[in-house]
DNA sequence: CTAGTGTAAATTGGATCCAATATTTATCTC
DNA sequence: GAGATAAATATTGGATCCAATTTACACTAG
């Protein structure tokens, strides 16, 4: 007990924050806080103290909250504070089912109409993935190099839920990365994903896309019922 | 321009509202104001003026915007008002396209898991909608009906989006059916899709299903290209 | 009669205040 | 000493107030 007890620390504000955007810098703030897990599930967050922390009255905190409860990042339950939402290792399994479901479909629909500076720009995000060693622009990379390939599918609809489920990703990415060494394994998946999407071979590339995924549930599933996720877990 | 011009008549409000509760009146209110069509698409909605409608100040009114906002249902703008999202053609196409992908997953789930209950409450649905003339009513009835079929896929996030999905629709099916009387075509729709279902027969439901909503976004399509509904659209 | 400018009104976002309610703490009894 | 009850405290949601900004309108000048 003798650490921080308070997810809040973890929180920079580097300077006074211009009146008319306060609402939405404290929006962006959190949601990268909680989805890159420095605000770890069950933490409860309190208005006054976000207030406080960001220098702001309570009022642009209340509605930012508002704003996350609604992307169900978090529950707002009266007295007890904006609780962050919990991580369960049933949503993993259904999280990437969808991702799988909605990211073959983005890739068949957005293989033909890639160019070669889509390529170029997918490898170089392979590269930094491999210098990079912060979660954070981890999972940021991540997130580009997997858009990168999707991001010619003319159905924006699609597109926004298969970038909600990449930035879902990043909750569990973190702990994938910190309990196993998958960093290499990954950019293998990432590697032969870029090649096979170079060929244009659709059925080749969704083939890797589900086995890279199934990968990644495989590890976060053993993960969540090993011990030291226990710990994590907010009983009750 | 005799008419009404303020479209927030068509939201009746019953007595005063408990105080605890107001912010989720004013969502669910609003929420379906909206999908149904009484509020139609480009209005600008006034904070004050709800206010006055729901007999509060402008507190909850301003987080059930942004939680609508949230939910893409409209666009907060300083001083111009919540304006509610416009109806384009290109997302009818994209909307249903999404719906597909994500409908024929969930029933492809669902079907080994229905009961007979299941297929009685479906039935029963189809028989409302003979009857029902009302459109929200109808609009209600039939994401029920679809939603019966769907309801056992083991994912909750899938049906999640399902539903989001056959809200989406509400929005369109009240054009659907004002313009073209596409009421007993749909039923015929459903009735086959309720017995390849009954059947369990996934290939020949989610055939059925496919045509199903392609033949709602063909009309949808063609009535948003007619005269009548450029009338509809605020020209910026 | 039209275009441009300046002022007034309207509207939103943030701050502060108040009321209702849940939680915590302290006290009293068994 | 433990449990229950009651007071004190903390926290949230709604109301009101204020400031900043934008829109609308009217007046003037050309």
């Amino acid at each position: 007990m003798t650490q921080k007890p308070n997810p809040l620390s973890s929180i920079k504000v580097n300077g006074p924050i211009p009146a008319h955007l306060a609402r939405s810098v404290i929006v962006e703030t959190l949601r990268a806080a909680i989805l890159d897990g420095r605000i770890p599930c069950g933490t409860a967050l309190r208005q006054q103290d976000l207030a406080d922390l960001f220098g702001v009255s309570r009022m642009p905190v209340r509605e930012a909250l508002r704003q996350l409860e609604a992307q169900s990042l978090l529950n707002v339950v009266a007295h007890k504070g904006a609780v962050v939402a919990p991580l369960v290792q049933g949503d993993a399994v259904e999280t990437y089912a969808l991702r799988i479901l909605l990211e073959s479909e983005a890739l068949r629909l957005s293989i033909p109409l890639l160019t070669n500076e889509d390529f170029e720009q997918a490898a170089r995000y392979i590269d930094e993935l491999e210098t990079q060693h912060d979660y954070t622009e981890i999972g940021r990379l991540n997130r580009l190099f997997h858009m990168s390939l999707y991001s010619r599918a003319p159905n924006r609809r699609l597109l926004k839920l298969v970038e909600d489920g990449l930035n879902e990703e990043e909750r569990f990415l973190r702990f994938n990365l910190e309990a196993m060494g998958l960093g290499k394994l990954s950019q293998e998946d990432h590697r032969a994903m870029l090649r096979a999407v170079e060929d244009r071979d659709i059925e080749r590339s969704v083939k890797m896309l589900e086995h890279h995924l199934n990968r990644g549930v495989e590890v976060i599933t053993r993960y969540l019922d090993s011990p030291e996720a226990k710990n994590r877990k907010t009983p009750k």
